[in-house]
DNA sequence: ATGACTTGCGCGGCAAGA
C-alpha cells in the first residue's frame, strides 16, 4: 500500500498537478494539507474522476485537510480535546489493507510564528494532543500512520542553514522536545527508518531563491505506528514537484507498506 | 535587509504562511 502527504497551499490553485500527482504516483491513500477552502468548493468530481474517494475537513480561506483514498474510507473529522478549536487541521481514515485495515490521519500541525504569541502557545498544545491521541491509538495495536506537514524541523540536518532557524517556531527547543515525545511513544518517523542522510526536503519557500539554492528544510513527515513500521518497505520525497509550474512550496512524500 | 513570493478575499491591500 502507498500512502502519500503533500501539502498542496490551496488545492483550487493546484488541481491541474494534484491530477498528474495522482496519476503518476498512483498513492493508494494521499493525505492533503491546506486545501484552504470549505468542503462544497473542494474540486470533488474531478478527483473522483480519477478514481478516489474523496473526504475533506475544510474551512473558508485558511487551513482544511482531506484524504483521498482508492478504497471507500470510514471517517472522522478533528483531533481530540480541542474544545472550541474552529481550525481545521485534522481528518482520520481507516482504509481496507489486505486482510485487515490501516488507520491515516492527514495532519496540518500548526506554524506557530511567531513564538512570542498565543499562536506558539497554541502550536504545544496542539502537539500535546496529538500525542494523547497517538497514546490512545497505540492502545489499538494497529497499522496506523500520522502523516502530513507537522512544521517540525527536527533535527539540524534537515535544513539547509539550520542557523537561520534558530529561533523561529519550526525549531525552537520546546518544538523538536514534543516532536521527540511522540516518537518516544513508539513511532517511528518513515523517513528516517529508510536514510541517514542530510539534506532531505519537503519544503522550499518561495521567496528569495529558495528552490534555486536549495535552500530547504524536511518539515513533512509520516510517523508510523510499530505495526505499520514493520510493513515499511520504502520512503520517499517527490521532489521533482517543486520545479513544475506554479508549484506548492512543499513537495510530496510517500511510503511503500507491505 | 522593516525585503524577498503566493494565497484568499474581493477589487485595495492586508493577513498568513514558514
Amino acid at each position: 500500500m502507498r500512502i502519500a502527504t503533500w501539502n498542496v497551499n490551496s488545492v483550487r490553485q493546484r488541481l491541474e498537478h494534484l491530477l498528474a500527482y495522482l496519476k503518476e504516483a498512483e498513492p493508494d491513500v494521499l493525505c492533503l494539507q491546506e486545501i484552504k477552502c470549505v468542503d462544497e468548493a473542494f474540486p470533488r468530481l474531478e478527483i473522483e474522476s480519477a478514481g478516489y474517494n474523496v473526504a475533506t475537513h475544510g474551512q473558508k480561506t485558511f487551513n482544511g485537510v482531506a484524504i483521498l483514498s482508492k478504497q471507500p474510507a470510514e471517517i472522522t473529522r478533528g483531533l481530540p480535546g480541542g474544545d472550541g478549536d474552529e481550525q481545521a487541521r485534522y481528518i482520520e481514515a481507516v482504509v481496507p489493507f489486505g486482510n485487515t485495515i490501516a488507520r491515516i490521519a492527514s495532519i496540518y500541525l500548526p506554524n506557530g510564528n511567531p513564538p512570542t504569541t498565543d499562536k506558539y502557545a497554541y502550536k504545544l498544545g496542539w502537539m500535546d494532543r496529538l500525542a494523547a491521541h497517538a497514546r490512545e491509538l497505540l492502545k489499538l495495536e494497529e497499522c496506523f500512520v500520522l502523516a502530513g506537514d507537522y512544521n517540525v524541523i527536527p533535527d539540524p540536518r534537515d535544513a539547509r542553514d539550520i542557523g537561520a532557524w534558530a529561533g523561529d517556531a519550526l525549531y525552537l527547543p520546546q518544538t523538536r522536545e514534543k516532536f521527540r515525545a511522540l516518537l518516544n511513544l513508539g513511532l517511528t518517523d518513515a523517513l528516517r527508518a529508510a536514510t541517514d542522510e542530510a539534506g532531505l526536503y519537503t519544503f522550499w519557500d518561495y521567496q528569495a531563491g529558495a528552490w534555486q539554492k536549495n535552500n530547504g528544510i524536511r518539515i513533512d513527515h509520516l510517523l508510523l505506528s510499530p505495526q505499520a513500521a514493520d510493513r515499511l518497505q520504502s520512503a520517499a520525497i517527490d521532489k521533482h514537484m517543486r520545479a513544475l509550474e506554479k508549484p506548492s512550496d512543499h513537495v510530496p512524500i510517500r511510503i511503500d507498506l507491505a
